[in-house]
DNA sequence: TTATACTCGACTAAAATGCTCGGGTATGAC
DNA sequence: GTCATACCCGAGCATTTTAGTCGAGTATAA
């Protein structure tokens, strides 16, 4: 099993774009400001997912990231196999050849172990995680905190026209 | 949740270790055969199992390793986490200080993550897993395996004495 | 024409992983 | 008492993976 920075970061974008859905293409540059993740990263697990059909993009000025289906149709279990990361426990990728061509002692146990990872988060859709209470919240403080900073930077900007 | 080789080796010791107890204490040499893992990679997991209770050692010839327990008190979780693996799929550790001391917007959801993993590991015992048809099956390969072996080696030694 | 924003591939520093090596020390058998 | 067996322990090291940067594009709205 991978599960690492780059399989959540993967998850988080996808979540920040179905929340921010129906205000027209939303730019990584945004999503790297509210979720903290570098703009360059962005870029490159964003080409996977388009790649994997789950985002679309609209290039050019006033362009971004849609969802490429609904969100309930996207399950979490899909975006981290997108960024090339996998549920699978084992080591041989489920082939069964662990241990020189053989079987191994626990061959089946991780089999189990992935299967019962794979299922629990092909079970939910990022629509589920938009619905949940702790993650409203959290995107609500995401929002102000962003917000802020802008009016820091327009601040400071208006401080340097008028210097 | 980091779920490595390590982890993975550790419990299939472990489990060569109960499938044959009451043959007296088993020396490491003999599961790095049968399991096809290197001494010294042993001897350090086998370190940290023993500081974490799981198995007593006897030293001296004859020597070798015993279970610390009965093998329905050792849980696989307990024996990936003696070796310093967890099942822990946050970034923060649990803490929820994921992003620049906030929580970030997933962190309940890998939270619930690693419950679901602990949960079913905690769940199975070394016993359930002697138990199985599957172990069973395959550690039987593994003893005609290192037993026919062992032939070669002493047919090989013979020739040697013999030249 | 220009600024915005996606596209793509190469490169890299740092960390983790899966080991090896070389020394120990305890102890049963002879 | 010496020898061989096995456990004990820390340092070191090559490889791989990870998380990211950088730079040079291309499409397009204003």
């Amino acid at each position: 099993m991978r599960l690492t920075t780059r399989g959540r970061y993967a998850v988080t974008s996808m979540l920040d774009l179905a929340l921010h859905q129906g205000q027209g293409p939303i730019p990584l540059a945004g999503i790297s400001a509210r979720q903290d993740i570098s703009l360059s990263y962005l870029e490159q697990l964003f080409s996977q997912l388009r790649r994997g059909g789950l985002v679309r993009s609209v290039r050019g000025p006033g362009g971004g990231y849609h969802l490429g289906k609904e969100a309930q149709q996207i399950s979490v279990a899909e975006v981290i196999e997108a960024v090339n990361e996998s549920t699978d426990a084992t080591r041989c990728q489920g082939k069964g050849d662990c241990q020189k061509g053989a079987t191994c002692l626990t061959h089946h146990l991780w089999m189990n172990l992935s299967d019962q990872i794979h299922e629990f988060l092909e079970g939910i859709s990022l629509s589920d995680l938009v619905q949940r209470q702790d993650i409203r919240d959290i995107a609500l403080q995401q929002q102000d905190r962003t917000a802020a900073s802008d009016t820091r930077h327009l601040n400071l900007i208006s401080d340097l026209e008028q210097a």
